[in-house]
RNA sequence: GCCCCCAUAGUCUAGCGGCCCAGGACGCCACCCUUUCAAGGUGGAGAUCGCGGGUUCGAAUCCCGCUGGGGGCACCA
């Protein structure tokens, strides 16, 4: 009786629990999802616990809308979380370890700052911004390594100097006080063993003068308030890490294992961000992407199953992720490799499901609203010919759309009647007579009325039928010409082919 | 400038001392299929495993150096 809140405890210590801690600084891109996703990866497979965390511990750099943009990125790609801030009301928590803003944490932080003070550990400093960025310039000029000069580390002794600057209403910062010689080391899961020279690090802000914590200090803090077990995050993050585990020593907490992943590059090589073009989570949606089709490809940056498998779904990357498997070397993210597995996803979803996809694209791109039965009879037609979503509009938006087809006369004529609108005509009134009573306006009869007309009129059929082609699509490239009129129908195709007459006029 | 990390084809990767004069995938090229476009099939080009030294009977695999690339060095995260 007594043992078991004891049991659960040290189960609770021992189980997995790891924490993705984006800042609402801007719509999350695809190298900070993948981050997301190695740690929820590494939660489901442990059994653990995925936490999200925000960051917005930097009131100049904070984005109106971008939390739900963080939420709406994680819930597209099926990364569901077990603690963090309510979706719907970002000032309610999820989970009793909140809360899980940092904005909403700050005198958390105020007292852990204090309590280093006290103990040492930090100072606060008063040095403004200018001389700052003068120390800095000197030093870059002099190619020294630009760091803080330590002018308040040990300010003069008088007691009660701090006081008397602070009554005398300067801003201070609240600065670690990094020891002067020895080095600090620390185990990487990824990497092995690190080590950095404790002269090489400077004494970094703990504090800013707004009263915000820096980074550093609120994820110390916070990683061991939340119980993180593993922190798992960019590479970008590595060369700070002495810095964490300094903090960790000086608050005589355990710190948490770390695994610092490789970074994902844009084609120039350098980390991926918004320059790179559209890297954003959700402009992949707007760009026809399938969730699990990126969460495969994401999957797959940094981390491989074996030396052949490429399609893996969810249940199969829960299953068998793990950290020995992930990489220490950067990916470069390729575009091409990714289209082609949202292909590859496109053919493997069901038609109903496929269609379920499709008709908001359609919807939104078209203007128009989709009939459903409609669209279930295109889907078969277009499913191995589109590697995008949306990527329908241009295959089969002329199923869809009424009135004329905006193409013209050089397109309809294309290479094989090119100067010869007459032949063109003469063709389009053949067909035309050929087709109009026909029964049944299926694909089978149309292909026996229209194929043999190719060698009546001395024609290749690939002629004939391009030249149908684009009467009835609007385009050269669609769906297999029979089938395509036999799900738009008599009536339209008949209209189709006769606005194409029109347009090579008499 | 200083510190740290990384290094197999254009790209993503397998490889953890002999099975590899290196396997898979994207992309590329050719052919087949074919009414266009795709999809599919077959075949192909493409890597002196960044370079140089070691260790070893034997190295893509271990060690060292170099070079190259990347990241960090803010009152940003």
């Amino acid at each position: 009786m007594t043992l078991t809140p004891i049991l659960a405890r040290m189960s609770a210590d021992m189980s997995v629990r790891v924490r993705y801690a984006p800042s609402p600084t801007g719509e999350p891109h695809v190298g900070n999802i993948r981050t997301a996703l190695f740690n929820w990866l590494f939660a489901r497979h442990e059994g653990g616990a995925f936490i999200v965390r925000l960051e917005d511990t930097d009131q100049a750099r904070y984005e109106e809308g971008a939390e739900r943009a963080i939420f709406e990125s994680l819930a597209w790609l099926g990364l569901d979380y077990d603690e963090g801030p309510d979706p719907s009301d970002i000032s309610r928590d999820i989970g009793d370890r909140g809360p899980y803003v940092q904005s909403r944490r700050r005198d958390t932080y105020r007292r852990h700052a204090d309590q280093l003070i006290e103990a040492g550990h930090a100072y606060r400093c008063y040095c403004p911004a200018e001389r700052l960025d003068q120390v800095r310039k000197d030093l870059q000029r002099r190619k020294l390594p630009p760091k803080y000069d330590r002018h308040c580390r040990d300010l003069p002794d008088p007691p009660g100097a701090e006081q008397r600057l602070e009554s005398e209403g300067l801003p201070c910062v609240v600065r670690f006080r990094t020891p002067l010689s020895g080095q600090t080391a620390f185990h990487d899961l990824i990497r092995g063993d690190i080590m950095f020279q404790n002269d090489t690090l400077d004494d970094f802000v703990l504090m800013k003068s707004d009263g915000f914590p820096v980074y550093h200090l609120a994820s110390v803090v916070d990683d061991r308030l939340m119980g993180i077990s593993h922190v798992l995050r960019g590479d970008e993050w590595l060369s700070s890490t002495p810095r964490h585990v300094l903090l960790y020593q000086a608050f005589d907490w355990e710190p948490p294992a770390f695994a610092h992943l490789p970074m994902i590059l844009g084609p120039d090589r350098s980390k991926l961000s918004k320059r790179h073009g559209d890297t954003a989570v959700l402009e992949f949606r707007e760009r026809g992407f399938l969730p699990e089709a990126l969460l495969n490809f994401l999957g797959l940056l940094g981390w491989s199953l074996d030396d052949r498998t490429e399609i893996i779904d969810r249940e199969t990357f829960v299953r068998s992720f793990g950290l020995e498997r992930v990489l220490a070397n950067p990916a470069v993210f390729n575009f091409d490799k990714l289209t082609w597995m949202n292909g590859v996803y496109i053919r493997e979803l069901a038609e109903e499901a496929l269609a379920d996809r499709i008709s908001p694209v359609l919807e939104s791109r078209l203007g128009t609203s989709v009939d459903r039965g409609l669209l279930r009879r295109v889907v078969p037609l277009i499913r191995e010919r589109i590697k995008l979503l949306t990527e329908a509009v241009e295959m089969a938006g002329f199923f869809f759309v009424e009135g004329e087809l905006d193409y013209g006369e050089e397109t309809l004529l294309g290479k094989k009647f090119a100067g010869d609108p007459g032949a063109a005509a003469h063709a389009l009134e053949a067909v035309l007579g050929r087709v109009s009573a026909l029964q049944p306006w299926e694909h089978g009869a149309l292909e026996g009325a229209i194929r043999p007309l190719a060698e009546e009129l001395d024609l290749k059929t690939g002629a004939l039928f391009g030249l149908i082609r684009v009467a009835v699509t609007g385009s050269t490239a669609a769906p297999p010409l029979f089938e395509t009129m036999a799900v738009l129908g008599r009536e339209r195709s008949l209209e189709r082919l006769r606005s194409a007459l029109r347009r090579l006029g008499p």
